[in-house]
DNA sequence: ACGAATTAGTAATACGTATAACCAATAAGG
DNA sequence: CCTTATTGGTTATACGTATTACTAATTCGT
């Protein structure tokens, strides 16, 4: 069995033609005129041959490395495992490698992985950048590398050097405050995370408590994650009387926040009600289950995938697009 | 900045001496004669004209691909992040890149990839393989491919074609029962997955209670997630009468359990006491909080992706190791 | 029936690197 | 002072692919 990988030489050399014809039979860019019957023969003896092109010297011809990069802040946050492994699937059906990037949220990781891209060594990115503008992709533009990013709002930008496919996260921290509103809360507070797009989140509670004439109260925190969702509630609960309900900017957070609540011996959701946002898998496993927002990461990591790969291919041009993607809120017993 | 990318060839004609001179003075195996001078010289316009080698023609030259593999079952399990995350940190150091692919625990899976490293797109492989044995990876190991799998028991054989990290389950399992021995629970069920490690599991259990003089009772489900959980414990119900403790076989599993024993107004762990194996995030997070048993995941992934670099740089030689890793129980409130 | 156009390829080259083969100039040895 | 070894490189080649330039043989148009 194939212990020597064949190259297309071998496969020439037993079907009885030139290398070129060989390369142009088993591309479909075809450049050269091969008649169907001969190209059938040439594939059949790539098959037995076992024939496998090497992509490094394929990469070293055409730049085209058949690598991809998911860039996201932390494999380890619950959030991404599933977007990421969205990403693999959708690229592996195309025989694209997938690198998966870690950047902490930090600009110059998120900057430093821009510049490997940039020297070449990756077709195309599918990531999360908290700290880049649009500008940071213009040369990877001029390079025809295509880029995707997940976002948390919509673009309206003259020029978009890549694609946007972004949750409305100002709209889903409305919606799910309003819900709060609507179970006849009268003092809600928000616990949020420096960083990223949590701005947005913050916007979209204080729209809905504006229009039902409630005042806001927000208690941010440098971590975004239970032990920041933690902290943050302690301050808060220094600073006023407890709220009736919690909007927490992320799951992570608001399993932070019942924590507290908690310890402190009062009951979620009847003295505190809480919400979260991502649903990650924990936030079905906690007591009581988290009532959040569901934001299909997997689904919107396919789509992402296959814009690229669409893009690489030319059956996707122009401008780069801006797609809004679904949220769902997900009741469950926290709130 | 550095719009076009620069060559050797570059470098060469700007330091005043040849491309193989500039190979030579930026490689480390040297093989010509050049004084530390040029060297220096050379490695200064190299740097100036911020040259980067292209891995492509690199790999091309040297069927050295500067890519590992990391092959785990699946990355939404949340067992593996952390696994993952060590990986890629030790290699970004070495500037390998770190592909991440997910096997399902199927076993074409894990043979198609195996395959494709035999295809020389991976310089090497840290894996977690639920159903290969030491012969699938002969042909790697005359191919110098070196392959670190992280395992569930000591490996006694002969010849051995990679290096095996492993957590003794077996002894865990004896481990984290005696302690529920110990805290005087006479009557203790096992709830398991079928696939993996997971029998090893169950005879650390089982030794562990013939030891007691206690009688096992184990219910195996397919699937070793919540839901396996689930089902199993309430299958086991539908057998025989609720036990005082139970065993899972891993944290997703025991939250499962954890999940059906509220259903039925129990408490945990008055009633019935629960522990689990991974520490897994949402270990900490559910009510009450799990015992369980962390293997440092972290600490492992971070040595297999040493011992490979290590095998790659030819630090590292001779016989396939296998290399006993640390666990430690982890006493929370659910047991 | 003859030149033009088409068919069906071949031969040559380049991508950027590593390395083997080679060589001029100097230094060392007798 | 001539031979040999050493120093400090250069030149040439190969990795496997895609593509450009070229060409021999056939078909077409008139």
């Amino acid at each position: 069995m194939g212990f020597n990988n064949a190259t297309q030489k071998d496969v020439a050399t037993k079907a009885g033609v030139s290398q070129a014809a060989v390369s142009n039979a088993l591309n479909p860019s075809s450049v050269l005129n091969i008649p169907s019957q001969t190209k059938e023969r040439i594939k059949k003896v790539a098959h037995e041959l076992n024939y496998k092109p090497n992509r490094f010297a394929k990469a070293l011809r055409t730049n085209c490395t058949q690598t991809l990069a998911c860039i996201i802040p932390d494999i380890t946050n619950p959030f991404y495992p599933a977007l990421v492994k969205g990403v693999q699937r959708a690229c592996e059906a195309a025989d694209y490698d997938v690198v998966t990037l870690n950047t902490d949220g930090s600009k110059d990781r998120e900057l430093h992985y821009i510049e490997l891209a940039k020297q070449g060594r990756y077709d195309g990115l599918v990531g999360v950048f908290f700290n880049l503008s649009s500008s940071h992709f213009e040369e990877l533009a001029e390079r025809n590398i295509p880029v995707v990013r997940l976002e948390s709002s919509a673009r309206a930008q003259a020029q978009q050097f890549f694609d946007s496919l972004y949750v409305d996260d100002d709209s889903a921290f409305e919606e799910i405050t309003q819900l709060l509103i609507d179970k006849g809360h009268t003092d809600i507070c928000m616990i949020s995370g420096k960083g990223g797009p949590q701005h947005l989140r913050v916007s979209g509670y204080k729209k809905a408590l504006a229009d039902a004439g409630i005042k806001p109260f927000v208690q941010l925190e440098e971590e975004f994650n239970e032990n920041g969702g933690e902290m943050a509630l302690q301050k808060l609960l220094s600073k006023r009387h407890a709220p009736s309900a919690i909007v927490a900017a992320n799951d992570l957070m608001a399993i932070g926040c019942m924590r507290v609540i908690k310890k402190l011996g009062l009951s979620i959701p009847d003295q505190i009600a809480v919400t979260g946002f991502d649903n990650i898998p924990a936030a079905e496993l906690v007591t009581p289950a988290l009532t959040t927002i569901d934001r299909f990461q997997g689904d919107s990591a396919i789509k992402a995938a296959k814009l690229i790969i669409g893009r690489l291919n030319k059956q996707v041009i122009g401008q780069g697009q801006t797609i809004k993607q679904p949220y769902r809120i997900i009741r469950r017993n926290s709130a």
